[in-house]
DNA sequence: CTCAACCTTACCGTTTACGTGAAAGTTAGG
DNA sequence: CCTAACTTTCACGTAAACGGTAAGGTTGAG
């Protein structure tokens, strides 16, 4: 047993807690506190109980730290996307354990409306975004107009 | 001096604490705590100290509230925001003070670049909301298809 | 003038999302 | 095997954004 090296089998690569939090952006602390509201749980643990994360542990600590910071969600938010989104991976698995047509299309139809629920919520985040955005604009575009008025009186 | 009711001189009726509250959406908790930031302050107080707000307040406070509730802004990015705005609007004082068409240029210029922050600023989180949006729309697509493929397939 | 309803400031309590150690165990190089 | 660096689990501290309540003053209809 002179296995020093974990022996990387290409596939999975594990890194500790300070690699994957300096990799994503995020301190350990923020990393560890996100297992509490079930926001991630690591790929593994060493002997020694050391959380040890994938690469798709990574990317959602990506996807959570860009709803945190820009979108603005709280954790609690972040929690139900990610939860709908398990759900549908259920579903995702409950599909291929049939072959009734009837109960695959009743599973991939709870999906439709699991997105379409997504979609909503985060639509209503960029539409109230969007008027502030068309009313700002429309300021901005007018002091510019009057700006250009200037130049050309300036003659 | 028989007058009993303030006699609202028509272009500023002011309201108290609790109509206010009411009136946007919040308590009158949350009015109050708005002012330590500097998010707003009321037009007037009573003899007795009561606060009151005119329907610019009432405004000011549904912004507040928008960005607060549906963007999801920080009380701190709020009070930037509302300074930017405070910020131009003292501008505009500027402007008409002097008729120095090149100070007004500037003045107009320093306007317009303050809005483009703003819109950067909303635009960012949009963008973020949007890449979702585009994700799960395409997810949904997915599985419509997929359903559809069970539909034409059992006949 | 009276009194219920409303308001004031002040202060303590709460939740969220971490920061900051303390005390002890784990890893890995030399 | 030793040790420095990293990690673990508590556990307490903190800033933000309020909620709630106490003690007392203000308003305005009757």
């Amino acid at each position: 047993m002179t296995e020093t090296t974990p022996q990387p089998t290409e596939s999975t690569r594990l890194v500790r807690i300070q690699e994957t939090a300096d990799e994503v952006g995020l301190t350990t602390r923020s990393v560890r506190y996100y297992e509490e509201p079930g926001l991630l749980k690591p790929a593994a643990r060493s002997e020694g109980d050391y959380r040890l994360y994938d690469e798709t542990d990574l990317e959602r600590l990506r996807f959570i730290k860009g709803l945190r910071d820009d979108a603005g969600f709280a954790l609690a938010e972040i929690a139900q996307l990610l939860e709908d989104e398990a759900a549908r991976e259920r579903g995702h698995a409950a599909y291929h354990a049939t072959t009734d047509p009837a109960e695959r299309r009743r599973l991939l139809s709870e999906r439709v409306v699991s997105y379409e629920r997504q979609i909503e919520t985060l639509r209503r985040k960029i539409g109230r975004l969007q008027t502030m955005v068309d009313e700002t604009e429309a300021r901005r575009v007018q002091t510019v107009a009057r700006i250009a008025e200037l130049e050309s009186s300036k003659s």
